[in-house]
RNA sequence: CGACACCGCUUACU
DNA sequence: AGTAAGCGGTGTCG
């Protein structure tokens, strides 16, 4: 037996610094969907934590695939940035810190401990389950902030 | 009276091999604006060219006020890296030549000339005169390619 | 090792 | 039209 799961992270006011109110879902395909909302963080780590979310209801040794539109999450896995991560002792290329190392290392355990395939889907192109996750990320950012922002 | 000018380099493509396409600007303040381009160049080299024009438009003997965002330019000045350059025969410190060695021949030429005062500024990070000076830089490129990658 | 630029790519948002 | 979060690289120097 083979999961399917599409995930998605969404940002609201992304272009300000600091960190700004976010969501994450992830929908099983022929099965559950999961969401949820952080008062202040980025898109990226959002991206992060849908897929991290998504292995977490999975059982370990499991075949996983990943249908995802972040090229940071998808790109790690299928060019191995983890190998140039450690040889430079998590610096990134640039020579920085590499961001959001304790979702990086919490989603490659967790990928370890299964058979993960990626897939790269593109966003907003009509896929019908990337859709629906991008629905309910958003979805979580409004009850998150309680509600108040139905417009 | 006194001249400031803002220059800037930029170069397309710049981790590919060999040379690519590139522009230099240099701003006066109060003052023209100037701008170029070169079919087959490096960042670097775009910068010191930003300024060697810069000073050509300056009369000898003037006092030049240059503001640039490459420390590539302004710390050979400020820390006078032509003081080891000479007394190792324009070797580097690593023992290699010295590159661009026809630019910062052309431009010591030229500051000697003058009274020059170095000033860097932070690249992208809102100063005005640098921002339209990288927007001119930019622009050249686009116009010595032929104008045909408006997109 | 340090520094400053220059670029390529993707996503997220306004 | 623009900005931010993130990754990969080269150009150059001390």
């Amino acid at each position: 037996m083979t999961y399917h799961v599409y995930t998605d992270g969404a940002c609201r006011n992304n272009q300000a610094p600091g960190g700004q109110p976010g969501g994450w879902a992830c929908v099983f395909v022929d099965g559950p969907e999961y969401s949820g909302f952080d008062p202040r963080t980025t898109n990226n780590r959002m991206e992060l934590t849908a897929v991290i979310e998504a292995l977490k209801h999975t059982e370990k040794g499991a075949e996983v695939v990943v249908h995802s539109d972040s090229a940071y999450v998808i790109n790690a896995f299928l060019q191995n940035w983890f190998q140039g991560w450690e040889r430079r002792g998590w610096k990134n290329a640039k020579g920085d810190p590499v961001e959001n190392q304790d979702l990086w290392k919490t989603l490659r355990q967790l990928v370890e401990e299964r058979r993960v395939t990626w897939i790269k889907v593109k966003g907003h192109a009509g896929d019908r389950f990337n859709e629906r996750a991008d629905q309910l990320a958003v979805e979580a950012i409004r009850q998150g902030l309680g509600g108040k922002d139905t417009h």
